[in-house]
DNA sequence: AGGTGTGTTGAA
DNA sequence: TCAACACACCTG
């Protein structure tokens, strides 16, 4: 599962529900929908929840959560975003801090909506609490020469394709990458990894083993990464690590790319997978059928717009 | 295949 | 505004 603290305002109190028979079991879910007993909190159907807030008619998807109490917390953030900090939210008592708010006020709805879609909306405001001191200052990446590259990898249009996943080569992945079934973090098999790219901002992925391919991958919450990013094959992505402090400072890491020039392409996003993979193979990185295939709305992920 | 997030509807 | 419900489509 993923950390307690996924999403919340700094404490963590909430003697509200958990304490009492924490779900008899997770059995009921096959055909009885529970309802949930938070606001913005909705079941999804294979026992999951789902939290949403709506503005101005429309609904804004918040993401999905193991915990229905971190879904409900993730509906708090976006309610007092949306809605100010007198905003009715589902834990009363756990107001968000001054720092907090600013950290809300310095970011775009939607940046707020992605950071809970990603689950990395703790771990920012971590950050922005901790650089962008003062009023909400826009959270500064930590600069380059604070980071250790750790190695490189260009990548291949299968990184970039549809299985959603990037292959960490195995040396690479062995030496710094070690895949340890560590107590937290542990997600059935693999770990969860947080990066910070280059504007600051904080990537999760799940990081595993792969048996059938006997191979070491970056899974879940890659191509939202890629699509973000509009990686296209032959573009490289560097890991680094902080130079300062233990790597064990929170276990953060940093992943940064680099497109390889193309011609007078620019970064188009690569919204056919299939396409840009043919395209990719075969010319090598130098790409000459220009449109990358952005124009039309982006689609999954496109939401929520801002005031 | 399983999970996520949207379409949609009716109630608050 | 909001959540229940169904299910198309995306991801892992």
């Amino acid at each position: 599962m993923d950390s307690g603290t996924e999403v919340t305002f700094a404490a963590s109190n909430s003697s509200l529900e958990s304490g009492g028979a924490a779900e008899p079991a997770a059995a009921l879910h096959l055909l009885s929908r529970q309802p949930s007993r938070f606001k913005g909190v909705v079941p999804q159907p294979n026992g999951r929840w789902g939290a949403q807030i709506y503005d101005r008619h429309a609904r804004v998807w918040l993401g999905t959560f193991s915990d229905q109490e971190i879904a409900a917390r993730a509906y708090d953030v976006a309610a007092v975003r949306y809605r100010g900090c007198e905003a009715i939210t589902n834990f009363p008592g756990e107001r968000p801090s001054a720092g907090e708010l600013a950290f809300l006020a310095a970011h775009s709805k939607s940046e707020i909506v992605d950071m809970l879609r990603k689950h990395t909306y703790a771990a920012e405001l971590r950050h922005g609490l901790c650089r962008g001191r003062g009023m909400g200052a826009r959270v500064q990446p930590t600069t380059p020469w604070a980071q250790k590259l750790l190695f490189e990898k260009v990548v291949t249009p299968s990184d970039v394709g549809k299985l959603s996943r990037l292959v960490v080569p195995k040396q690479h992945a062995e030496k710094h990458f070690p895949l340890k079934r560590s107590p937290e973090n542990t997600t059935g098999n693999g770990v969860l990894l947080n990066f910070e790219d280059g504007e600051g901002k904080v990537w999760r992925f799940r990081y595993s083993y792969w048996n059938s391919s006997q191979s070491y991958v970056l899974t879940k919450g890659w191509s939202r990464f890629v699509r973000e990013k509009g990686l296209r094959a032959g573009d490289t992505v560097a890991f680094s690590q902080p130079v300062y402090g233990q790597q064990d400072n929170n276990n953060q890491l940093f992943i940064n790319y680099r497109k390889t020039p193309r011609k007078q392409d620019e970064a188009g996003h690569p919204d056919d997978a299939i396409a840009a993979e043919a395209r990719s193979i075969k010319l090598f990185g130098v790409d000459i059928a220009g449109g990358g295939g952005r124009e039309a709305g982006e689609k999954g992920t496109a939401n929520s717009w801002e005031t």
